[in-house]
DNA sequence: GATCTTCATAACAATCCGTTATATTATAGC
DNA sequence: GCTATAATATAACGGATTGTTATGAAGATC
């Protein structure tokens, strides 16, 4: 026989709280409902679930045992309604998001953590990639989110994407490089120093052989390459070596002391860091407020740059 | 928001069965039920419960959490209906049932054990108690059954009871006793044993009583009372002592080869073991197939006693 | 691109649900 | 034992929901 899993829960209502009264004021109902529903079920069982004419209401052994298979499932229609009130509010879920591996490290994998302090049970998968695999992965619905570096003149199609960061590159090196010792910085001397190459793919890449030809280079001397953000920051304490990187990233590291960047203006590249989502697909909260919470994050990381180039001369 | 329970079954159903169809046929619906299901509450969360436009059908985030609550539920409501069903053919439940303490030591409880190979999940509460004590405690709904010797006018007032077994009581000794071993047993001779008390309050007591008196005891000797049937045996087999003992409880001691009967008819007490139910109250299947089971074990008892009657002279 | 399976929608009847109003019943206090 | 009180059962009703079958739309497969 097949019982009405609400009517079960009623049940275990009232067998909790002792009382048919009392148990339909937990669920929210009228008692005579639940009255009714114990009568029903009684009636289609042919077994009492109460021993009748006894106050408080004591049930049988069927009633209890029938009573504690409700009981699990209320409480999993409880959690189950937690659940949803905390997914609307974008207080749980999953975030995917993807990005390329500077800014993910130095920046974004800090603020999943600071985000999760107020959502703890958002659930954030983070993945690697530049701009064609991201998009890719966005419209396969791979991921939720990018956070990459866009060309200006890149069409969206079907995606929508928000600018938060201005693009911005820096010639980085470790703080005791003799370059930041000279005066008058030449480009041409930047040649004479090793140089580090960011990751293959990646538009810092192109960036950095632009900018070496524009000094005047014939070749490309690489020194190093293949080495994720905290490869190539340990290789550049090490050695009196050159990178190109973003802004923000070198930035990022201020605290440590151990790299910053020249005091050397170099071309901006036609790009900005953005958030790439998708137009179409719906979005649940906890994605959006991650969008937020970032957008937010290098909004607060644009005035703190802004005001450190304000205070001091960075990077001396 | 509060989600149906119902609802959230189905979704686990889909979710675990990986379709719609298949999901309504392991829930016995029609498909189209439970899709409106799934339509009407994506509608009501707002948020999407599976990726759309994607065959076999992927859960997102959050149907997949609350399916996990919908499994739970799923589980619960199964084992329900187990329960249910097993319930109503006696295959569980409760079986409270009190008895007088010879009667439930010597026979019910190998009943108990006998009827549980069948029946394992049927929880048997036994308790003590003499005629009296064991009406009271049916009408209050503290039993379900008693089983006791009952004087053949008691009154039912609301009982129904079956007897199962004739009165008839016999004196126990030891098998090594001497008086086994007269030609002519003289009543008179017993009274130069020591004799044994069945439990204070017991109808056996007042048997004891009168039979002594009968056999021209002018006060009557008692060396040990107050034990239970293990303690009145225990006592027996180190004494050459004598008791009054129903017959089927000394018959039921046979295989031990310590005690046994004086061949000696003592006259029938107005009594005839029986079962008491209330006639009113509701009793669970599982009661009424214990009682069922009882009334055939002794059924069996009362044949073989026959049988063993006619093979052997009983008691030498 | 044709076909086949699977899912979504529509329409309808029956049931069930929860409500308020009211009667009945059990307990407690005198 | 009787009354007062609190709790439970019953009645009646509007509305929502459930299930059904029939049918249309959309992916997946070849």
């Amino acid at each position: 026989m097949k019982i009405d899993e609400r009517h079960l829960i009623q049940l275990a209502a009232v067998v909790k709280t002792g009382g048919v009264t009392e148990g339909a004021a937990l669920l929210g109902l009228a008692q005579p409902a639940v009255s009714r529903t114990l009568s029903m079920l009684e009636q289609r069982l042919g077994e009492p679930l109460f021993i009748k004419g006894r106050r408080p209401l004591q049930p049988t052994a069927l009633g209890s045992s029938l009573a504690e298979y409700g009981l699990v499932m209320l409480a999993a229609s409880r959690k189950a309604t937690d659940l949803v009130e905390s997914f609307r509010v974008g207080k749980s879920g999953v975030v995917r998001v993807g990005g390329t591996p500077f800014f993910m490290d130095a920046l974004i994998a800090g603020l999943c953590a600071e985000f999760q302090t107020t959502h703890p049970d958002v659930r954030i998968e983070q993945s690697y990639g530049y701009f064609a695999d991201l998009r890719a992965a966005l419209k396969a619905d791979q991921i939720d989110l990018a956070i990459c570096p866009i060309d200006i003149l890149d069409e969206g199609s079907g995606l929508e994407f928000q600018q938060i960061l201005p693009g911005r590159n820096v010639i980085a090196c470790r703080v005791t490089h003799p370059l930041l010792l000279k005066r008058k910085l030449q480009p041409a001397q930047l040649l004479d120093y090793p140089w580090v190459a960011p990751p293959p793919g990646s538009p810092l890449l192109a960036d950095l052989r632009a900018l070496l030809l524009s000094f005047g280079a014939t070749e490309i001397k690489i020194r190093y390459s293949g080495g994720s953000l905290m490869g190539v920051i340990n290789y550049l304490k090490a050695a009196d070596a050159l990178t190109v990187m973003p802004h923000s990233v070198v930035f990022a590291q201020r605290k440590d002391k151990s790299i910053t960047a020249l005091p050397i203006n170099i071309p901006h590249p036609e790009r900005a860091l953005s958030i790439l989502k998708r137009i179409d697909a719906p979005r649940s909260p906890a994605v959006d407020q991650f969008a937020d919470f970032v957008r937010s994050g290098f909004e607060t990381l644009r005035h703190l740059i802004k005001r450190h180039e304000e205070s001091v001369v960075w990077g001396v």
